[in-house]
DNA sequence: CGTAGCTTGTGACTTTGTGCACAAGCTGGG
DNA sequence: CCCAGCTTGTGCACAAAGTCACAAGCTACG
């Protein structure tokens, strides 16, 4: 089919959606051919690396002209696997997770809200955004009827690890991690982490590392 | 001072916040003591690479018998440069921007929430988790009165990058980025990024890989 | 006081990622 | 039809990160 499907390394990965999003906005300025040196400006990174990452996907450019802004869209959309929507299930209806119900931001993306689910019986039944929260008797149920179905972990870190055991025993395929704990899954599943707290001390690594405080006490 | 200061690799720095929560666990676990074995468990990640992460920060372990937690959180904090609060300002008072302003989470680690604002005048005035949301007018006075303070940028893209700029005018010197948009600050000013949709996006990636997806249509 | 048993810190090596530089190849104009 | 001017795709050299394996050094015990 494809001719050579060289395994893409994760560096490029991590990068494609991000170039997936430039796609999209220059299909809605109708723009319809991109260089690699213009996609690697509105990326912000080198122009070769760009021509290197998109060479991983096939050879969809054309010497002399760029690429065709439609088609690579097309073929990124199909590499990345979001041709269709991938449904989310939030566990936890605390504060993260009732944020992250009501942030739009993913279903305009590919990404609509199946469900919220939380072991707290008091909070069943409470509106979320556009749903409302189900017990975690649900989850599987919720599950089956949208595989596949990516499940985000939006619980109190103690209790991470066992969320994730009920995500896999539900069905889910892929998960996303808010809470700051160590989740482990079987290889089948995948798995990436987003701690808030984080990113934050890292920037207050870099930012110490130029200008050592002064002692405000 | 600290003898020999070499420069820490960015995949360390991003790590050391990591080891920094699991320290605060050991310490609320009354546990004293603890080996590179054990903290590569928790953290997930090579034993070897633990050692040669922490070295970076000095000669903090004792052969035959590990690591002080104490004192190892203790050099920790000073090497993140989380030994006092930064207090963060959310620019956006959007679904996201209230998201993230209610989220708790950060104060107790340290990140304090010093104000929201918002450019939208209807918005001003109105209760996001601890505060009021104030105008954008306001923030460099908000900035000045906290100093030094991370910002938080939680807003549509299409505006990110004038927010930011915006940012820097106010005297912020370290920036998270929540907008899905490409943001370019001066070199003294740390910037960091985080996208949603773009996990979610690498995640249907590995999916993909592993199960091509049935056509559901 | 000597030795057995750990665990650290690090040198050497492997793997992964980045960036340059240029041949290959397309297009448009004369 | 040919050539000038771009832009891609990629080989190669270098840099960063990860892993292994082991000497150095601490502790406990007899």
């Amino acid at each position: 089919m494809d001719g050579h499907a060289r395994r893409i390394p994760d560096a490029t990965v991590a990068r494609l959606p991000e170039y997936l999003r430039i796609l999209v906005d220059l299909v809605d300025q109708r723009i319809t051919t991109v260089s690699s040196e213009r996609l690697a400006e509105l990326a912000g990174v080198n122009a070769a690396k760009v021509r290197k990452d998109l060479s991983y996907l096939g050879t969809y450019g054309t010497r002399g002209v760029g690429y065709d802004v439609d088609y690579l869209l097309f073929q990124m959309r199909q590499a990345l696997g979001v041709t269709q929507d991938w449904p989310v299930v939030v566990v936890g209806a605390g504060n993260l997770g009732r944020a992250l119900a009501n942030y739009g931001g993913f279903g305009d993306r590919g990404f609509p809200l199946a469900g919220v689910v939380d072991a707290d019986e008091t909070k069943v039944g409470t509106r979320v955004g556009p749903v409302e929260v189900r017990p975690m008797g649900d989850l599987k149920e919720l599950v089956q009827a949208h595989r596949p179905v990516i499940g985000i972990i939006a619980t109190p870190g103690a209790v991470a690890q066992q969320v994730a055991d009920e995500l896999v025993a539900a069905g889910v395929t892929a998960i996303l991690n808010f809470a700051p704990a160590l989740v482990t899954v079987p290889p089948s599943i995948s798995l990436r982490k987003v701690d808030l707290a984080l990113e934050l001390q890292i920037l207050s690594f870099y930012q110490s590392q130029r200008e050592p405080r002064r002692d405000t006490a």
